[in-house]
DNA sequence: ATGTGTTCCTGTCCGC
DNA sequence: TGCGGACAGGAACACA
Protein backbone atom coordinates (compact mmCIF):
# COMPACT_ATOMS: atom_id res chain seq x y z
CA UNK A 1 0.00 0.00 0.00
CA UNK A 2 2.28 2.61 1.43
CA UNK A 3 4.62 4.53 -0.73
CA UNK A 4 6.40 7.31 0.25
CA UNK A 5 3.40 10.07 0.21
CA UNK A 6 1.40 7.90 2.16
CA UNK A 7 3.86 7.03 4.64
CA UNK A 8 4.95 11.08 4.86
CA UNK A 9 0.89 11.77 5.52
CA UNK A 10 0.68 9.32 8.21
CA UNK A 11 3.65 10.55 9.98
CA UNK A 12 2.66 14.03 9.53
CA UNK A 13 -0.46 12.90 11.24
CA UNK A 14 1.21 11.15 14.01
CA UNK A 15 3.88 14.13 14.51
CA UNK A 16 1.79 15.96 17.03
CA UNK A 17 0.59 13.40 18.78
CA UNK A 18 3.74 11.87 19.41
CA UNK A 19 6.54 14.38 19.34
CA UNK A 20 7.04 15.12 22.95
CA UNK A 21 4.93 13.21 24.66
CA UNK A 22 6.01 9.79 26.06
CA UNK A 23 4.72 6.49 25.81
CA UNK A 24 3.46 5.46 28.93
CA UNK A 25 1.62 1.72 27.92
CA UNK A 26 2.48 -0.33 24.72
CA UNK A 27 0.40 -3.59 24.51
CA UNK A 28 2.33 -6.18 22.03
CA UNK A 29 -0.16 -8.28 20.55
CA UNK A 30 1.56 -10.84 18.91
CA UNK A 31 5.35 -11.85 19.27
CA UNK A 32 5.51 -10.70 15.02
CA UNK A 33 5.03 -9.09 11.64
CA UNK A 34 7.07 -10.08 8.58
CA UNK A 35 9.74 -10.93 11.09
CA UNK A 36 9.93 -11.46 15.64
CA UNK A 37 9.77 -7.70 17.33
CA UNK A 38 13.08 -7.52 18.89
CA UNK A 39 13.22 -8.43 22.52
CA UNK A 40 11.60 -7.03 25.17
CA UNK A 41 10.03 -4.56 22.75
CA UNK A 42 7.31 -3.26 25.27
CA UNK A 43 9.98 -2.33 28.32
CA UNK A 44 12.34 -0.79 25.90
CA UNK A 45 9.42 1.72 24.68
CA UNK A 46 7.91 2.10 28.05
CA UNK A 47 8.22 5.27 29.56
CA UNK A 48 10.11 6.65 27.02
CA UNK A 49 9.20 10.10 25.53
CA UNK A 50 9.48 10.48 21.51
CA UNK A 51 11.65 13.41 20.54
CA UNK A 52 11.64 13.54 16.96
CA UNK A 53 8.71 11.79 14.16
CA UNK A 54 11.08 11.34 10.92
CA UNK A 55 10.85 9.43 7.82
CA UNK A 56 13.47 7.82 5.60
CA UNK A 57 12.04 6.20 2.03
CA UNK A 58 8.77 3.80 3.42
CA UNK A 59 9.95 4.03 7.41
CA UNK A 60 8.45 5.74 10.08
CA UNK A 61 11.22 6.38 12.64
CA UNK A 62 10.57 7.78 16.09
CA UNK A 63 13.22 8.35 17.89
CA UNK A 64 12.87 8.31 21.81
CA UNK A 65 14.56 9.60 25.19
CA UNK A 66 16.33 6.34 25.75
CA UNK A 67 19.01 6.58 22.67
CA UNK A 68 16.94 4.48 21.03
CA UNK A 69 15.18 4.24 17.85
CA UNK A 70 11.66 2.92 16.60
CA UNK A 71 11.54 2.01 12.94
CA UNK A 72 8.18 1.11 11.48
CA UNK A 73 7.45 -0.55 8.07
CA UNK A 74 3.83 -0.46 6.51
CA UNK A 75 4.32 -3.28 4.49
CA UNK A 76 1.14 -3.52 2.24
CA UNK A 77 -1.76 -2.99 4.70
CA UNK A 78 -0.19 -1.56 7.53
CA UNK A 79 -1.90 1.49 9.45
CA UNK A 80 -0.97 3.42 12.28
CA UNK A 81 -4.13 5.02 13.73
CA UNK A 82 -4.89 7.51 16.25
CA UNK A 83 -7.73 7.72 18.98
CA UNK A 84 -8.57 9.14 22.22
CA UNK A 85 -6.71 12.69 20.88
CA UNK A 86 -8.12 15.75 19.87
CA UNK A 87 -8.23 15.76 16.27
CA UNK A 88 -9.49 18.88 14.76
CA UNK A 89 -11.80 19.78 16.80
CA UNK A 90 -13.35 16.20 18.01
CA UNK A 91 -12.45 14.11 20.54
CA UNK A 92 -11.65 10.26 19.54
CA UNK A 93 -12.53 7.41 22.70
CA UNK A 94 -10.56 4.65 22.32
CA UNK A 95 -12.26 1.98 19.93
CA UNK A 96 -12.40 -1.85 21.10
CA UNK A 97 -9.20 -3.58 19.71
CA UNK A 98 -9.56 -4.95 15.83
CA UNK A 99 -9.02 -7.48 14.37
CA UNK A 100 -5.39 -7.23 13.21
CA UNK A 101 -4.56 -4.48 15.56
CA UNK A 102 -0.96 -5.76 16.68
CA UNK A 103 0.72 -2.99 18.52
CA UNK A 104 -0.91 -0.82 20.39
CA UNK A 105 1.02 2.19 22.14
CA UNK A 106 -0.98 4.60 24.82
CA UNK A 107 0.80 7.99 25.32
CA UNK A 108 0.81 10.22 28.53
CA UNK A 109 -2.06 12.29 27.31
CA UNK A 110 -4.35 9.56 26.91
CA UNK A 111 -3.77 9.67 23.11
CA UNK A 112 -3.41 5.74 21.61
CA UNK A 113 -1.76 4.80 18.41
CA UNK A 114 -2.63 1.61 16.84
CA UNK A 115 -0.48 -0.29 14.28
CA UNK A 116 -3.16 -2.61 12.88
CA UNK A 117 -2.18 -4.61 9.52
CA UNK A 118 -4.18 -7.39 7.68
CA UNK A 119 -1.30 -9.14 6.20
CA UNK A 120 1.53 -8.92 8.13
CA UNK A 121 4.33 -7.69 5.82
CA UNK A 122 5.09 -4.26 8.21
CA UNK A 123 7.57 -4.76 10.56
CA UNK A 124 8.61 -2.89 13.56
CA UNK A 125 12.36 -2.85 14.83
CA UNK A 126 14.38 -1.20 17.66
CA UNK A 127 18.24 -0.01 17.00
CA UNK A 128 20.31 2.63 18.81
CA UNK A 129 19.66 5.81 17.54
CA UNK A 130 23.11 6.89 16.36
CA UNK A 131 23.06 3.11 14.29
CA UNK A 132 20.07 3.70 12.76
CA UNK A 133 21.27 4.42 9.31
CA UNK A 134 23.16 1.16 9.44
CA UNK A 135 20.25 -1.10 10.46
CA UNK A 136 19.93 -3.57 7.30
CA UNK A 137 16.38 -2.28 6.12
CA UNK A 138 18.16 1.05 5.34
CA UNK A 139 21.49 0.87 5.06
CA UNK A 140 21.19 0.37 1.00
CA UNK A 141 18.58 3.01 0.61
CA UNK A 142 18.98 4.91 -2.42
CA UNK A 143 18.65 9.17 -1.95
CA UNK A 144 15.35 10.47 -0.89
CA UNK A 145 13.78 11.60 -3.87
CA UNK A 146 13.71 15.34 -2.61
CA UNK A 147 17.26 15.58 -1.37
CA UNK A 148 20.27 16.99 -3.28
CA UNK A 149 21.37 13.77 -3.61
CA UNK A 150 18.93 12.86 -6.19
CA UNK A 151 19.99 14.47 -9.53
CA UNK A 152 20.30 14.18 -13.00
CA UNK A 153 23.60 13.15 -13.19
CA UNK A 154 23.05 10.72 -10.20
CA UNK A 155 19.67 8.98 -11.79
CA UNK A 156 21.75 9.56 -15.48
CA UNK A 157 25.02 7.53 -14.12
CA UNK A 158 22.66 4.70 -12.56
CA UNK A 159 20.58 3.94 -15.09
CA UNK A 160 23.46 3.77 -17.91
CA UNK A 161 24.21 0.39 -19.37
CA UNK A 162 21.28 -1.12 -17.25
CA UNK A 163 19.21 -3.63 -19.35
CA UNK A 164 16.53 -3.86 -16.64
CA UNK A 165 13.57 -1.88 -18.00
CA UNK A 166 13.28 1.20 -16.53
CA UNK A 167 9.71 0.58 -14.32
CA UNK A 168 11.82 -2.11 -12.69
CA UNK A 169 15.03 0.37 -11.91
CA UNK A 170 12.63 2.80 -10.69
CA UNK A 171 11.35 0.33 -8.03
CA UNK A 172 14.60 -0.64 -7.19
CA UNK A 173 14.94 1.23 -3.47
CA UNK A 174 18.53 1.50 -3.70
CA UNK A 175 18.34 3.35 -6.70
CA UNK A 176 16.26 5.86 -5.19
CA UNK A 177 14.14 5.27 -1.93
CA UNK A 178 10.08 5.73 -1.93
CA UNK A 179 8.57 5.16 -4.67
CA UNK A 180 6.40 1.90 -5.38
CA UNK A 181 4.19 0.42 -8.20
CA UNK A 182 1.86 3.68 -8.25
CA UNK A 183 3.87 6.39 -8.72
CA UNK A 184 6.33 5.14 -10.96
CA UNK A 185 3.37 4.22 -13.39
CA UNK A 186 2.22 7.77 -12.59
CA UNK A 187 5.68 9.13 -13.11
CA UNK A 188 6.30 7.23 -16.37
CA UNK A 189 3.10 8.33 -17.94
CA UNK A 190 4.14 11.80 -17.28
CA UNK A 191 7.43 11.20 -18.63
CA UNK A 192 5.83 9.85 -21.65
CA UNK A 193 8.06 6.77 -21.28
CA UNK A 194 7.10 3.34 -21.63
CA UNK A 195 7.68 0.85 -18.50
CA UNK A 196 9.92 -1.95 -20.59
CA UNK A 197 11.95 0.17 -21.95
CA UNK A 198 15.66 -0.37 -21.05
CA UNK A 199 17.36 1.70 -18.56
CA UNK A 200 19.87 2.39 -20.59
CA UNK A 201 18.05 2.89 -23.24
CA UNK A 202 16.95 6.13 -22.31
CA UNK A 203 18.36 9.34 -23.88
CA UNK A 204 19.74 12.19 -21.52
CA UNK A 205 16.77 14.61 -22.20
CA UNK A 206 14.80 11.55 -21.08
CA UNK A 207 16.80 11.05 -17.78
CA UNK A 208 16.38 14.69 -17.44
CA UNK A 209 12.53 15.16 -17.01
CA UNK A 210 12.32 12.10 -15.25
CA UNK A 211 13.73 14.14 -11.79
CA UNK A 212 11.44 16.61 -11.56
CA UNK A 213 8.18 14.95 -12.42
CA UNK A 214 9.45 11.94 -10.08
CA UNK A 215 9.04 15.19 -7.55
CA UNK A 216 5.93 16.83 -8.90
CA UNK A 217 4.01 13.17 -8.59
CA UNK A 218 4.94 12.72 -4.82
CA UNK A 219 4.45 16.12 -3.83
CA UNK A 220 0.92 16.17 -5.37
CA UNK A 221 0.41 13.07 -3.59
CA UNK A 222 1.61 14.49 -0.49
CA UNK A 223 -0.53 17.33 -0.91
CA UNK A 224 -3.59 15.39 -1.46
CA UNK A 225 -2.91 13.13 1.71
CA UNK A 226 -1.65 10.00 -0.16
CA UNK A 227 -3.72 7.33 -2.54
CA UNK A 228 -6.51 5.30 -0.73
CA UNK A 229 -7.41 2.37 -3.20
CA UNK A 230 -8.12 -0.46 -0.17
CA UNK A 231 -6.10 -0.41 3.09
CA UNK A 232 -4.76 2.86 3.12
CA UNK A 233 -5.82 5.53 5.76
CA UNK A 234 -4.61 8.52 7.38
CA UNK A 235 -3.30 8.46 10.83
CA UNK A 236 -6.34 10.30 11.76
CA UNK A 237 -8.40 7.57 9.50
CA UNK A 238 -9.23 9.92 6.54
CA UNK A 239 -8.72 8.72 3.02
CA UNK A 240 -5.99 10.03 0.89
CA UNK A 241 -7.79 11.37 -2.19
CA UNK A 242 -4.89 11.15 -5.04
CA UNK A 243 -6.25 8.46 -6.58
CA UNK A 244 -8.53 10.43 -7.97
CA UNK A 245 -6.20 12.39 -9.83
CA UNK A 246 -4.11 8.80 -11.19
CA UNK A 247 -3.84 9.42 -15.07
CA UNK A 248 -3.10 5.36 -15.68
CA UNK A 249 -2.70 3.58 -12.34
CA UNK A 250 -5.76 1.01 -11.95
CA UNK A 251 -7.27 2.65 -15.03
CA UNK A 252 -6.65 -0.33 -17.59
CA UNK A 253 -9.22 -0.03 -20.61
CA UNK A 254 -10.19 3.85 -19.89
CA UNK A 255 -8.99 6.73 -21.87
CA UNK A 256 -5.82 7.77 -21.53
CA UNK A 257 -5.83 11.18 -19.26
CA UNK A 258 -3.67 12.80 -21.75
CA UNK A 259 -5.83 15.80 -23.72
CA UNK A 260 -6.93 14.69 -27.23
CA UNK A 261 -5.10 11.07 -27.20
CA UNK A 262 -7.87 8.87 -26.80
CA UNK A 263 -6.11 5.74 -26.62
CA UNK A 264 -6.73 3.05 -23.59
CA UNK A 265 -4.93 2.64 -21.02
CA UNK A 266 -2.93 -0.54 -21.04
CA UNK A 267 -1.85 -3.05 -18.59
CA UNK A 268 1.11 -5.57 -18.52
CA UNK A 269 3.01 -8.13 -15.68
CA UNK A 270 6.67 -6.55 -14.95
CA UNK A 271 8.21 -8.76 -13.06
CA UNK A 272 5.43 -9.87 -11.10
CA UNK A 273 3.37 -6.67 -11.01
CA UNK A 274 1.29 -4.66 -13.29
CA UNK A 275 2.08 -1.66 -15.33
CA UNK A 276 -0.54 0.73 -16.66
CA UNK A 277 0.98 2.56 -19.26
CA UNK A 278 -0.93 4.37 -22.08
CA UNK A 279 0.29 2.71 -25.82
CA UNK A 280 -0.04 5.92 -27.49
CA UNK A 281 2.13 8.22 -25.13
CA UNK A 282 4.39 6.31 -23.53
CA UNK A 283 7.47 5.35 -25.50
C1' DA B 1 26.73 -8.41 -11.04
C1' DT B 2 21.97 -8.53 -13.09
C1' DG B 3 17.50 -9.74 -13.88
C1' DT B 4 13.30 -12.54 -12.86
C1' DG B 5 10.20 -15.50 -10.19
C1' DT B 6 8.49 -16.92 -5.61
C1' DT B 7 7.10 -16.13 -1.12
C1' DC B 8 5.21 -14.20 3.11
C1' DC B 9 -0.41 -13.10 4.63
C1' DT B 10 -5.30 -11.71 4.53
C1' DG B 11 -9.06 -9.73 2.15
C1' DT B 12 -11.86 -8.61 -1.83
C1' DC B 13 -13.80 -9.14 -6.17
C1' DC B 14 -15.33 -11.62 -10.25
C1' DG B 15 -16.93 -15.52 -12.94
C1' DC B 16 -19.20 -19.89 -12.77
C1' DT C 1 -24.44 -18.52 -1.76
C1' DG C 2 -20.39 -20.93 -2.35
C1' DC C 3 -15.93 -21.81 -4.39
C1' DG C 4 -11.78 -21.07 -6.87
C1' DG C 5 -8.66 -18.01 -8.84
C1' DA C 6 -6.64 -13.56 -9.65
C1' DC C 7 -5.03 -9.69 -7.60
C1' DA C 8 -3.49 -6.04 -4.11
C1' DG C 9 0.37 -0.11 -2.05
C1' DG C 10 6.39 -4.19 -0.37
C1' DA C 11 10.58 -6.34 -0.43
C1' DA C 12 13.68 -10.31 0.94
C1' DC C 13 15.25 -14.32 -0.98
C1' DA C 14 16.44 -18.06 -4.14
C1' DC C 15 17.76 -19.00 -8.48
C1' DA C 16 19.45 -18.64 -13.75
Amino acid sequence: MPELPEVETVRRGLEPVMTGHRIARADIRRPDLRFPFPAQMAERLTGKRVDRLRRRSKYILADLSSGETLLVHLGMSGRMLISGAMIGSFHHEHPAPEKHDHVVLDLDDGARVTFNDARRFGAMDLMATAEAEAHPLLASLGPEPFGNGFSEDYLAGRLRGRATPIKAALLDQRLVAGLGNIYVCEVLHRARLHPARSAGSLQSDEVARLVPLIREVLAEAIEAGGSSLRDYRQAGGELGYFQHSFRVYDREGQVCATPGCGATVGRIVQSGRSSFFCPRCQS
